[in-house]
DNA sequence: TGCCTTGCTTGATATGGGTCAAATCCTGGT
DNA sequence: ACCAGGATTTGACCCATATCAAGCAAGGCA
C-alpha cells in the first residue's frame, strides 16, 4: 500500500480491516512493528514522509484526512491532541511489552504470546467470555506471523506443530484455532502476570 | 529507584544523569524498553502505577510534579498535550527501531547500532562534528548493554573484543571507546540509511 | 598489605533456531 | 476435473549465541 519514504500528505484511522507496519534492512529482513487494527491511527502530524511500509492484509477501509487541515483542526481542538496522546501512550506500551517478546522470550513462549493476543483481541471483539474454551481465525499467514515474531516462518510452524501436539492448542484447518485452556496457553506465554494490554 | 507495580503520583522530567526503564519475565529475564537521558519525561498522565522498572545508572536529578496538578495544567494549556504528544510519537519511533534490532540483527549489528547511537548521541551534545574519529565513553556496564540489546553479557564482551579486533574501534580501558571510521561503525551496524540515497 | 567485590574477558561445550530442500495441502482459474 | 501457484509442513544439518566455568584487573576497605 504504502512504502517507506513515500511522500504522506495525510493521516487516516482504520475503519475496518487490519494492515501491518514493517521495517526492513536494506538486505530483505525484515520486522514487523505495528498491527493496525480498527480504530487505530496512521501518519503523523508533522511529518510529510512515511517512516514504515504499511502493507493490508485483508481488505481495508481507512477514513483520510488530508495532513495540513487536521493539523489546523487539532490547532484549535485541545481535545484531540489529547486523544491522540493517549492513544500513542498506549501503543509505547504494546512496543514495549512488544521488545520483552522480540529480545527475551523463546520461540514457542513467542507463539504462544501471540496467540494469547490474538484469542484475547478476538474475544473482547465479540465478547464471549465463555472462560475456557476459546476459538478464532488466525488474521495473519505463517510469515507474517514470522516477521511479527522475529522468527522464520519454518520456526513459527514447527513451534505451532509442537503445541498441537501436546494438547495446548487444536486445529481445524490451516488458520481456525482452538484453545481448551487458555491458563495453560498463557502459562506457555511466560508472563502469566495477565499483563496484556490490547490496544 | 522504583518499581514496576509500585504507586507513582507524580511525573518528572530528567535534569541531568542517565536512567534505564526495565521490563522483567518472572524468572528474572530482563529487557531493557526505555533509556531516559536529560529532558526525557517520565511517568504517564492518567496512570497511577509504574508499568516498568526505573534503575538510575549514574546520579540523577529530576524534576517532579505531582500527578494531579499536572493534570489539570494539562487540560488548561493545549501546548503542553502538543509537545508531550511530539515526545511519546518520538519515542514510538525509536522504540520501533529498536524493535527492529531485537528482532533481525546479528549481536555484531546489535553493538554496532549500539555504539553509532552513543557515539551520535555524545557527538551532538559536545558539537564537535571533526568528521571522522569520534572518541566517548559508555554510559552503560556490559550487562545493561546486554538487556538493551537482548544478549548475554559475554556475547557482548566477545563481540565488543571482536570489533576491537576487526579495527573497528579501539578502546583505552573498558569504557572509553575511539572509532576511527564512523562510516565504517554505520555498516558495520547494517542500516546505512544515513541520508537514504542508495548508488 | 591482603582480602573481597564488582566488572570484564575468555574458553569449552550445548542447543535453539536458522537454512536449505522437498513433500503436501489448498484454492482459484480454465 | 485438472492444473498452477501459494501456503504450510517436515526433515536434515549447521551455526550463532547461550550456558557454564574459570580467571583477570581494579578499587574499596579492614
Amino acid at each position: 500500500m504504502i512504502w517507506s519514504g513515500d511522500k504522506m500528505d495525510f493521516v487516516a484511522s482504520v475503519v475496518s480491516g487490519i494492515a501491518t507496519l514493517t521495517q526492513t534492512l536494506e538486505d530483505g529482513r525484515t520486522q514487523m512493528v505495528g498491527l493496525l487494527l480498527p480504530s487505530d491511527f496512521v501518519g503523523r502530524p508533522g511529518r510529510d514522509r512515511a517512516a514504515y511500509n504499511i502493507t493490508a492484509t485483508t481488505d481495508i477501509l481507512m477514513c483520510c484526512f488530508r495532513r495540513k487541515p487536521f493539523e489546523e483542526l487539532m490547532d484549535r481542538t485541545p481535545h484531540i491532541a489529547q486523544r491522540l496522546l493517549q492513544m500513542t501512550l498506549d501503543e509505547l506500551d504494546a512496543a514495549r511489552e512488544w521488545m520483552l517478546l522480540l529480545g527475551r522470550k523463546t520461540a514457542r513462549e513467542k507463539i504462544a504470546s501471540l496467540l494469547s493476543i490474538v484469542a484475547r483481541r478476538d474475544a473482547s471483539i465479540r465478547h464471549r467470555g465463555n472462560g475456557n474454551s476459546l476459538t478464532f481465525d488466525l488474521p495473519l499467514t505463517r510469515e507474517a506471523m514470522a516477521d511479527y515474531l522475529g522468527l522464520t516462518l519454518e520456526t513459527v510452524s514447527r513451534q505451532i506443530s509442537a503445541l498441537k501436539r501436546d494438547g495446548v492448542i487444536e486445529l481445524t484447518g490451516k488458520r481456525h484455532v482452538i484453545v481448551p485452556d487458555m491458563e495453560r496457553l498463557l502459562m506457555e506465554a511466560g508472563d502469566d502476570s495477565d499483563g496484556g494490554l490490547l490496544t
